[in-house]
DNA sequence: CAGGAATCCTATCATCGCTATATTTCGTGT
DNA sequence: ACACGAAATATAGCGATGATAGGATTCCTG
């Protein structure tokens, strides 16, 4: 089974390729630029390579979505371990999320905004935004009526912050003066 | 200049036209099946028309979205004044922001959410936007520190709740809850 | 009623997502 | 070592998109 094997493995790094030239693309010139021609003329392959890997494209930036859904988790847990000096954990959390937001503009452009046909309140929901959801509870401290709902609330207003600055619809300036009022707010 | 009136008088009417077709046809199928072409065949006119009145498919959008921010700074004003009751302008304000963007979703899609062009912090922000952001302001009554920052949160939290409710990653059922929470907190 | 300008439409371009079919590659059995 | 067959890949094409160029038509003016 040795030659299957290193055929999956180069499907595999393939498949990595592609989504590696998608995020590429889509951070140099946006998402709209990233169509299945460029993106095969990226990879030396043919067009039609990429319909083996994906469903299409929406498929591949369905993909690009969960990678960073997996990113977003790990770095919010890494915010909740690492509590320096005076900061909360809720604070701490909030600018982890929106920093996120801040350095990978594109794949949280893929992840909460462009229609990428992933069903949020389904069971194929994304283990790992589950988990960051969960922290995000968490962060907010065990004293609450409703966790659940609060959560909702101040997870609505980080991706409000994070998408209205990215599309300067309010000053990029003052995301920090945001933020502690933010954190103020639900403390 | 009976003429050249009547002439203009009748572009104005088409300029409409197409602008009511726009919206017809996203709230029917979305914004993504509104193409040139369709709207050139629902107004009765061949398609290149339509570039005679706006640059391009963007321009069309755009221009529906300003007609959307006149309705929303309407509407936030008539929740500014009707304070029927018990609930306090704080919550008015909010709920009716958050019944625009359930009343008309494409029309907020437009708005706040697909590339349409529009500078938001430049001078061709939309008046009636600025006046929009101006009754939150005042909702938020005289006793805030830094009451344009304030704003900016809360306005971030309405744009979050109703964008996340809307493509469904947190559940429509509990609108009225998160609202309440969301008052409660900025009170 | 003719001239000319404004208006509008037909035809076309490059590109898009996607797919059907042809071609090449490559492991396998004789 | 060589030919066969299946899997993998490329070529070519479909329908539709946004946008534009240039010819045809309409309508006002003199």
């Amino acid at each position: 089974m040795s030659i299957t094997e290193r055929r999956e493995r180069q499907r595999a790094e393939r498949y990595e390729l592609i989504l590696a030239a998608a995020c590429e693309l889509a951070e140099a010139e946006g998402w709209e630029a990233v169509t299945t021609r460029r993106l095969a003329a990226l990879i030396d392959y043919s067009q039609p390579v990429l319909y083996s890997h994906f469903k299409g494209k929406a498929d591949i930036m369905a993909a690009v979505a969960i990678r960073g859904f997996e990113d977003l988790a790990a770095r919010l847990g890494q915010a909740q371990a690492n509590v320096t000096g005076e900061r909360t954990i809720l604070r701490n959390v909030c600018a982890a999320y929106l920093d996120f937001a801040r350095s990978r503009p594109v794949i949280y452009e893929a992840m909460f905004v462009l229609p990428t046909g992933l069903k949020f309140a389904s069971e194929d929901t994304p283990p790992a935004l589950r988990a960051a959801f969960a922290e995000l509870v968490a962060a907010l401290g065990p004293e609450r009526e409703t966790p659940a709902i609060v959560a909702e609330v101040l997870w609505s207003a980080l991706h409000g912050m994070a998408v209205l600055a990215q599309s300067e619809r309010i000053p990029a300036a003052s995301a920090d003066l945001r933020l502690t009022v933010l954190v103020q707010t639900f403390s």
